[in-house]
DNA sequence: GGCAAACTCCAGTGGAGAAGCGGGATATAC
DNA sequence: GTATATCCCGCTTCTCCACTGGAGTTTGCC
């Protein structure tokens, strides 16, 4: 729910690498930030995370950097926010191991909360919102014509 | 996104607020706490910032306690969720002031999911809840026989 | 081989909110 | 006036977020 930085910076890597696939070179960490305006040691540890989600793969030393893992179309938000997250230990405190029956209607109801802003997120991806920048830059120009 | 024990300790607060709703009288913290195993000092944290959202309204001295402020059917689940988390200052820190395209694109795409999850919370109300919780009570009882 | 460029891992900081506890002040019913 | 409730203040502990720093490792290139 809510847009974390850590999610938003994420997000603004991904797609910059995202319009640098074709290419076929990896990206490095300084370039993605200094493009994005992302503290560049921060960032770091964001790709690894997303590194060990399977999102991206890295290259190391000279001419290293980051590509994305598979193609941009089949990477939904989904995909992005659920590794992003999955990191978390997610302990919730409060044992609900005593269910009540009001409880469990809370919780169904927030399942459903939970699923309908998944279905958001899952029908979105990667090449969705590269594309959508796209239109948007295109935009941008005509309007200064 | 997240199911936070406030958000659960409020909805359950309020949910036996509501079943108590039609006896007229006022309800004291100790019996809602015993009621749904919350710790008793917390709630009546909770209840006050309820208060200040006006959602209950309280009665103190003997013979006091809460009582929710309008109708059951009038209280939906979208009011509960901004009057807890209204209270935060929520300033986030990454200051997107210098706003890129593509994190204008990130914030759209965010703003639905968003909207996409308020639009359920929205439909829901205090009274629903109450409904849901008596027909699986029901259910229940008649699995016994 | 050696250097520099890049990622990798670990460690720690400051701030904020979550969850909860305690004490004293205040209002009200009886 | 007393018992019973809320009200209000501050405090603690814990975790996560956002970020920084340093030492180690891999790799391309001369």
């Amino acid at each position: 729910m809510e847009l974390s930085c850590k999610t938003e910076y994420a997000l603004l890597a991904l797609l910059e690498l995202t319009s640098y696939y074709n290419n076929g070179e990896p990206l490095q960490i300084r370039q993605i930030a200094a493009q994005q305006n992302i503290p560049d040691r921060y960032l770091e540890q964001l790709l690894a995370t997303l590194r060990r989600g399977s999102l991206v793969r890295s290259q190391r030393g000279a001419k290293g950097g980051y590509i994305l893992a598979r193609e941009p179309w089949k990477i939904t938000l989904l995909d992005i926010i659920n590794c992003l997250e999955g990191s978390e230990p997610k302990v919730s405190k409060c044992e609900t191991t005593t269910k009540t029956l009001e409880s469990a209607i809370v919780y169904e109801v927030w399942q459903e909360v939970h699923d309908r802003a998944n279905q958001v997120l899952r029908q979105y991806t990667l090449q969705d919102l590269l594309e959508k920048r796209n239109n948007r830059q295109q935009l941008n120009i005509m309007y200064y014509i």
